[in-house]
DNA sequence: CATCCATTTGTTAGCGCTAACATTGATCAG
DNA sequence: CTGATCAATGTTAGCGCTAACAAATGGATG
């Protein structure tokens, strides 16, 4: 056996100490393999010859070694982590978009990292900076108005992104969701077509709402018909919001017949005060909601309203990104996964 | 099969083609610095001095650079990342927590990490492996019955371990929460006290509840009463739940006079199907529900319930582990964060 | 029998950052 | 003036993993 050639190290600092936990290379070397192969033994089983395969198996669960993804982040430049920004999760509305995209992330190998913007939008800027640093494989964006600054960084950084539960020809990069605007004409033909002729707003000082707001008040002008009065309270909505709302409304126009709400929790809020005063939903007023949320069939009445599916929008998310990831064709950037109205007894 | 003694070749390689991004080291370049002053700029900024401070600053704002958090991770061994686990974030009960804790690591500069283990604690093992193979700078466990294994996995990581929602003298780690038995027999105590005698439950088939059901009926027995009837649904708690639950008590025994629900949710669930049915809370049931969500002083009537505060079990949970990364000590590992009974107008 | 190819395993060199120690120059007590 | 101390900056060597290339092996092929 000739020398080895050992490079003549002068130097003899401490070792740097390490995690101390087993790595990959204490596997390698129980299994009698090099590291390479342990670690494809692990990402691409499938280049492995099934005994290496079987060795290799047995020395990590002999050594219940467990692989050190930031170490393998930094090298493959894959960090598998996937970061999405709500303005909050305490409304209930994103929240089967976030369930739904943590599942489907988590099939693939994914862990959801969670980002509040908050709604008033200042601690996006820092918020990005902390995503971004993470390099994470995508980012989501829902329910999030962003600033030029915000878009600027989040094109730079060349990570995927998706926007979600809106629709815009001109997203920064993908972008799954529906058109506001159009949901609103939709209310607005609906309640016309029951025969509602003074109905009244109940909506958060939320952008989405707001355009929701526009594209219904529009429609009842061509409908020939104006809204009898409206409210609009702060996000995120709540049943307080919803009864204050009916109250306010209430005091400026007692003829109305149907209130018009941006979210199911609102409508919610505002029958109960209907109810609370001793008049009947839908005889002497109709309610009408947003969202189809898990109670809105379960509310007495049952509430009329709008349904989208906030679920295939993180599932369509996921898919977005983990095509992106995999280098393979996304297809369409913008998805418009429609809406429905769902008529129940409270109109 | 001999071999050659490997002769170390000088041959170069295509070199590795990185991210294409600005690094570290191209911000020393054009500060005209050393990387690890860089480094320390970022970091322990009052190690440098003001003028090297000034023109490091200046560099990383005229390259756009932003650090990538992965590398930092891996070389200092603090991944800035903390894991959440939750059975599922659809029902509102944890969101405070997490809302809280999110917000409190944000200000640490560190960001969440969120897994779904589902109630049925099936995934839960390889939810686990995903998130120590990220090597968090902690994890905190909300709502979680972890099985042996799981608790012994992350006992061996030797990562930060916060339960909560919960009291054990035997925390795998630390725990923040409160008596869900101590509840129960609190509750008991309250019904009685107001003069209720023919008591039902509603409740949620999960663990926790399942331990204030517990002291409930001891107590109930100690009082000399007992449960007129009980029903357990599925969780997580839904509004449509509850209304199931009544429908089923009612069925089981006419003289219930009060329903104690495992969930402000079910409670309000209850409350609507007692109106839906004509009848009035609290003169002819009276309902109590456990929770105090933010809908809960806003329904018709106002819930009576138990408060327990979900966003300083965030901020506790928060501080335990920033005290562990830091090294600062955390103090009393375990902590009773208590309750208290809200009187409202549904009991 | 040399040639080509596919399969399997190994070697080398980083990914971008920071810990640990080293160095430099300035300040200061004795 | 000497040595000790301190503040500011630099040098070196990884952290644990994987990309890219290289090499060994075993057929299949002309």
């Amino acid at each position: 056996m000739e020398t080895a050639p050992t490079i003549p190290k002068k130097n003899s600092r401490a070792a740097r100490p390490g995690t101390g936990g087993i790595t990959l290379a204490d596997v390698a070397r129980l299994a009698g393999v090099s590291a390479i192969t342990v670690s494809r033994a692990l990402n691409t089983p499938a280049a492995v010859s099934p005994q290496t395969l079987e060795r290799v198996r047995s020395a990590i669960s002999r050594s219940g070694y467990v692989p050190n993804l930031v170490a393998g982040g930094l090298a493959s430049n894959r960090s598998r982590l996937v970061a999405a920004l709500v303005p909050t999760i305490a409304g209930p509305v994103f929240l089967e978009t976030i369930q739904a995209l943590t599942d489907a992330l988590a099939e693939a190998g994914c862990q959801l990292m969670l980002g509040q913007s908050g709604y008033g939008g200042l601690r996006e800027d820092a918020l990005i900076d902390a995503i971004v640093g993470r390099r994470p494989d995508g980012i989501v964006l829902t329910g999030i108005m962003h600033s030029a600054e915000a878009r600027r960084k989040l094109l730079a950084c060349g990570i995927p992104v998706v926007e979600t539960w809106d629709l815009t020809p001109t997203p920064i990069d993908m972008i799954v969701g529906f058109s506001h605007e159009k949901i609103g004409r939709a209310v607005a033909d609906f309640i016309h077509a029951q025969g509602y002729r003074h109905p009244a707003i109940v909506t958060a000082d939320d952008h989405r709402a707001g355009l929701r707001r526009a594209g219904f008040e529009q429609r009842l002008r061509e409908l020939g018909l104006a809204c009898a009065a409206a409210c609009v309270v702060p996000a995120p909505s709540s049943l307080g919001n919803g009864r204050a709302g009916w109250a306010e409304l209430r005091a400026q126009d007692q003829r109305i017949d149907v209130v018009v709400c941006s979210s199911d929790v609102l409508a919610h809020g505002v029958m109960t005060e209907v109810q609370a005063a001793g008049l009947v939903v839908p005889d002497d007023v109709a309610v009408m909601g947003f969202g189809d949320m898990p109670f809105s069939s379960h509310t007495h009445p049952p509430l009329s309203t709008v349904r989208v599916d906030g679920a295939e929008i993180g599932r369509q998310a996921a898919r977005f990104i983990l095509d992106r990831v995999e280098s393979r064709d996304p297809g369409p950037k913008v998805r418009d996964l429609g809406f429905s109205i769902i008529k129940r007894a409270s109109v």
